[in-house]
DNA sequence: GTAATAGTGTCTATTAGACATTATCCC
DNA sequence: GGGATAATGTCTAATAGACACTATTAC
């Protein structure tokens, strides 16, 4: 039984008498290039970590939203003004994770097709797309505790993917069904049944997923049957994903 | 394509020129009683929002983690060490969102059994359990944001439901089926059919997610059978839910 | 023709939903 | 017995998984 050793703080407060700390803003930009996934870093080159790679952000100011101030750094990053995808999935503040002072940063992931604006928008050499599987393994040497974040964001993903109509935002607005597949495979890491999937899509007669849009994509260089294009339908915001992830036993 | 007009801000800033930000924690205290769900508020009595009520929380230590701010708060409330469930799921950081200065939220969900504990750790009148159904429909007055950010609980602990195992950290270490089925029907606001939902619990006989103590609770005192008391079993940690939420097409 | 990619059809095992039935208590 | 709550059994519809098959391109 505990016994009421202080007052509850936030409700009467004293404005002046509270820890002081910088509100940064992190986002995890996530695009699909030929059928892998990759993340957008930014190389460090002051200390500390300087060399190693970074999740692009900035300070929170005190008069915008923490999802404004998201969606200013991944314009400023790609120059997409509204993403298909922005969401929060995470809030930092271990102490010591930024060794000059005290960062709180609250973590956003972004989804973007991959128009050629990210490469533009990064102008120097110090920005690049990451195979997420480098970054998996630990081949990237990443600043501060940006490799927790990046686990987590990929975490975020692949559960968004199944509940959310998370996929077509990955790809441009006209798509084939196989670079719609690889976009599941790449974020579960994961192998699906070409039949069953597309199946999925169209099982229930009422509800839109794709659309075919009569175009068809140029095949291969090394051959093979152009594939059909489709547009995304408008049953990805009222039913979320008709792809279930494989219930592992 | 955008131009770069401003350095890039957390790779190399002037530690000294940054907007400077309270951090505070706040908590959704969540517990069961008798097969409704309910929610710990706490009564405000200073201004702004005097007599509105407010989730319990505090401001965040710099030596401190959010979680274990957290668990603090948690601690401090209810009396209960270590919770069956403590999970971060938000930040918030509206200009304006706290009047007096600029406040950063993280914002935390716990399950905890309805030991007494959290009438005893709360002594004072100003602190209660509201019926999530109270709230829900907007019968109480919340301070600040907290509306916005109790709703995103209700919504996150619905996901969590279905995703990990946290049914069973609502109830005692012994509990009856009827209560666990309460607990679903509680919190997602659905009724669940009785055979089938005993069904999902038994329908893998390798993994076990109830275990009979071989006791019985007393009956109703409106009569009635006297159920008997199960143990959660080890595969709530490996396995999530074995309930699923209806697909509602 | 062969290799390569795109797309369709069909069978079966598993799971989800509906609902009828039996069991054990209090009065 | 009657009312109340607990627990079990069974039929059917929907879904998921596996996999054989056809179609259209480049060479």
């Amino acid at each position: 039984m505990p016994s009421r050793t202080k007052p509850r703080a936030p409700q009467g407060y004293d404005a002046s008498r509270y820890p002081s700390f910088a509100v940064t803003v992190d986002v995890v930009i996530l695009t699909m290039i030929d059928g892998s996934l990759h993340v957008l870093l930014v190389q460090r080159h002051a200390e500390p970590y300087a060399g190693a790679w970074a999740l692009p952000g900035g300070f929170k100011q005190p008069d915008e939203t923490l999802d404004s101030a998201a969606a200013r750094e991944l314009a400023e990053e790609t120059g997409v003004r509204s993403a298909g995808h922005l969401a929060q999935f995470g809030a930092y503040g271990d102490p010591g994770r930024d060794p000059r002072t005290n960062v709180v940063t609250v973590a956003y992931l972004a989804v973007v097709p991959d128009v050629g604006a990210i490469a533009a928008g990064s102008d120097a050499a110090d920005a690049r797309l990451w195979p997420v599987d480098d970054v998996r393994t630990g081949d990237v040497e990443l600043a501060f505790d940006h490799d927790r974040i990046v686990a987590d964001a990929f975490d975020r993903v692949a559960r968004d993917l199944e509940l959310s109509g998370l996929a077509p935002t990955f790809l441009a607005e006209m798509f084939t069904l196989t670079e719609l597949q690889q976009v599941y495979e790449a974020v579960w890491d994961e192998t699906l049944d070409t039949p069953n999937f597309r199946r999925s899509l169209t099982a229930d007669p009422t509800q839109v997923f794709v659309e075919p849009t009569g175009e068809r994509a140029a095949s291969s260089p090394k051959g093979g049957r152009p594939p059909e294009l489709f547009r995304a339908g408008p049953a990805w915001h009222t039913h979320g994903s008709p792809v279930r992830r494989t219930r592992r036993r």
